[in-house]
DNA sequence: TTAAATTTTTAGATATGTCTAAATAAATAA
DNA sequence: TTATTTATTTAGACATATCTAAAAATTTAA
């Protein structure tokens, strides 16, 4: 792997996250809102991670990630959620503390530091937020029959498997509510004219939550309820 | 504190360690040697560091640190110290791995990561070299009546307590006698013509140890040797 | 105490990563 | 299908941190 400054390996971790699994190109637009950056600066990047064969680019088309790119990607991935993954189960950070201080960590480079920090963890495969863990080779853990709350059918019986890392408020929130991960729901009721949900949280109270708040919670199905 | 760059940290720290808790000005060679830099690029940041009131610095005279920029370096020394003490003992790091890692790591900007990192730690009041952590507010553990073992007296027993860290050469030759920290020592010869020292390791083999390695272990007096 | 050697600073250049403003291409709507 | 809006790129600027080469100050030695 070649020696990356931190604002390149920002950019093709930004490449990833919003290219997901589809073939679409990433556009300039798209990435400068999510880097705080302007389209300009989008450019001139992505002229010289096009140079370096990290990310396949064409001029006012947007862009992906090479293979050679998209591995650099993952190993940031991997860094970033080990740490989280240290950050919480070692030095009992809460949910939302962990993301700003793991966006420095990640940028580390020391192979023989994240594999002993992998094996010091107990090799995880998912971190705090419910989100895979690469191994070293870069493969990619997958969490079978993960949907979105707000996809789950009603009268199932779910449990939480996974919550947007990004958004601060939305981890207050759920920390508010006690929804971590691992909590099960009973989907009650879906509001079609906004698009919430009414939950019982186990063995507790009843919650509506909104289209937002369902949009970022990963469930797992466990059962039917039965009636 | 100030948002200071990995560059400026690492100016800081550097003239904390040239100027010891002597009076003499840092000069500008001395600081480009160390910083593997060149001495024009230096006089640049002292200019900039000065402006910031982190340094007193006189043209052609050099620099010391300000109480604002050794408060700030020794900060900085804190966190690198924790790492390497968090490297060798939660992940089984070598002597000789952790300094380059923890040049990275020291740079991490979070009172709270760090102060948990030492509560993770227990506190530690040495670091794997032996050298001092300071605490939150920036006290330096001292340890009583620690001398180079080029200066420890000939028919005495002493015990390592410190091994200068920067040098990876030394660290691999100490690790291949297995001269560890706390390890016992007697003094028994020195001689004037290449101040070379002659030691025996506790119930073990003698040993002459170079005056460059003497003076870069520091001891601890334990006994007299009878003989 | 003057000349030579050394140290330090200044001036000007380069590379990175960002920005604003203007220009251009692409997409959308009339 | 032309005009308008939106998206993207280019051009030129700035800040950081570094360098080389030349100039200036300081120190050392004759």
């Amino acid at each position: 792997m070649k020696n990356l400054t931190h604002s390149e390996e920002n950019y093709l971790k930004e490449i990833f996250h919003l290219n997901g699994s589809s073939d679409e190109r990433v556009s300039t637009n798209n990435l400068a809102a999510r880097l705080n950056s302007k389209a300009s600066s989008i450019t001139d990047m992505l002229q010289k991670l096009s140079e370096k064969k990290l990310v396949e680019y064409v001029k006012y088309k947007g862009c992906f990630l090479t293979e050679k790119g998209e591995k650099i990607a993952i190993q940031i991935i991997r860094k970033h959620r080990l740490w989280e993954t240290f950050l919480v189960n070692k030095l009992n950070f809460g949910w939302g503390e962990v993301h700003e201080v793991a966006e420095e960590l990640e940028h580390i480079d020391s192979s023989k530091l994240i594999d002993s920090l992998d094996r010091f963890l107990n090799y995880p495969k998912f971190d705090p937020h419910g989100d895979p863990i690469p191994d070293k080779e870069g493969n990619i853990p997958y969490r079978k029959s993960k949907i979105k709350l707000v996809d789950a059918a009603i009268n199932s019986r779910v449990e939480i498997v996974r919550v947007s890392e990004d958004s601060l408020g939305l981890l207050k929130y759920l920390e508010r509510y006690e929804l971590t991960l691992g909590t099960e729901l009973e989907v009650l009721e879906k509001f079609p004219f906004d698009d919430s949900v009414q939950v019982r949280i186990k063995d507790k109270n009843e919650i509506n939550l909104s289209k937002k708040v369902a949009e970022n919670i990963g469930v797992r199905f466990i059962s039917k309820l039965e009636l």
